[in-house]
DNA sequence: GGCTATCTGGAACGTACGGTCAAGTTTTCG
DNA sequence: CGAAAACTTGACCGTACGTTCCAGATAGCC
């Protein structure tokens, strides 16, 4: 039929998440794009379509490679405690991995492009309202179980979680110390009994 | 000796932050500052230098006026507890008025511009860590006269409540319901003991 | 081996950006 | 009142932006 495309479209957007997560949305430019994956723009354009619709593309990777497995974990049936420790250990982990260069896709996201794209709300709102569904049913498992004690409604906790991780995104922005963010994992962690 | 400025600094100031705080910085031009502002470019580039001097200017008037007072009010002596909730729920009675079109200067700071910009970084880290001090100052006295009993650190307990405020900005700008934001402290608060 | 369809790279387009500047205005002071 | 100093306005500058387009390359199909 034709000419087969060249470039593997998974390692392009992973170039281009983390030439967002480096710089933003507005803050990356079309040719920073190029650059990064080393694709032209004209194949980027027949690919993608605009910048924005590159950006909506990184944003289903990003949920797909991250959030998705997150969510697997949590529905794994695994003790609800080990599992909400492994999760927020685990962006600790991930956090101190990408140092002060690379802000959460998610949270740049929400601040920068929600409120003037619905298209990104919609993912936003998609990705974490997953998570917290996923965590609310483990706090939910956790206490029928008795192992969680916390009297508070199982959402709320959940909710609560997810803005502990949220925080701790920014602040890991600010101090990529792995004893303090953890040291604040373990505070959140106590909330739940 | 010569013409006097027209303009309202702290007005323009006001004016700019809400400017930034909807756009962010790299979304805001100049244009729109000249706009919001009502202040010709050559007038607001003769008083702030540049944008970026102008950007910085409108954080340092928001540490006056929001972090100041919140840090004043924790050194007010009044009890632990009453204290961090009036903060928090404080938290959440802005990012409701807010509403989602106007996200918090510092996160979205943070993200956008912590790593590319030193004078950015230095006030954010400034601000955040003057009402860490403060939290950690109110968390020791109050653990001291026995109304909170939490055995972690305070300074391990601020950082937790920082991150939680963070968090909630991240979140409000998803979800401006009071109620759900409520809850989210409400936990948060159950930290402390 | 053409034919067609798709992909590639980069030149080119119009626009909007951040920043500058000069001409005019308002003030104070001698 | 005139001179000097500071402020205001908006036209203007060079550049960089997102996007489009096209000529050339490469594949499958007859």
């Amino acid at each position: 039929m034709a000419r087969v495309r060249e470039f593997d479209t998974e390692a392009a957007l992973e170039a281009a998440m983390s030439a967002f997560r480096r710089k933003g949305y507005e803050g990356t430019s079309v040719q920073d794009l190029v650059d990064a994956t080393g694709i032209g723009r004209g194949s980027l354009y027949a690919a993608f379509g605009s910048k924005e619709g590159l950006y909506l593309a990184v944003m289903d990777r990003y949920r797909e490679q991250y959030a998705v497995p997150l969510i697997e974990l949590l529905d794994s049936g695994a003790p609800a405690r080990e599992l909400i420790r492994s999760v927020l250990l685990g962006v600790v982990d991930e956090i101190v991995r990408d140092g002060t260069r690379q802000s959460c896709l998610i949270v740049s996201a929400t601040t920068e492009r929600l409120p003037h794209d619905p298209e990104v709300a919609g993912r936003v709102r998609a990705t974490t309202s997953s998570l917290e569904n996923a965590l609310t049913e483990v706090i939910a498992k956790g206490r029928a179980s008795g192992r969680l004690t916390s009297t508070r409604a199982p959402g709320d906790l959940a909710r609560f979680l997810l803005t502990t991780i949220h925080g701790l995104r920014v602040m890991g922005a600010i101090n990529t110390d792995r004893g303090t963010l953890t040291n604040i994992a373990e505070v959140a962690l106590g909330c739940l009994d």
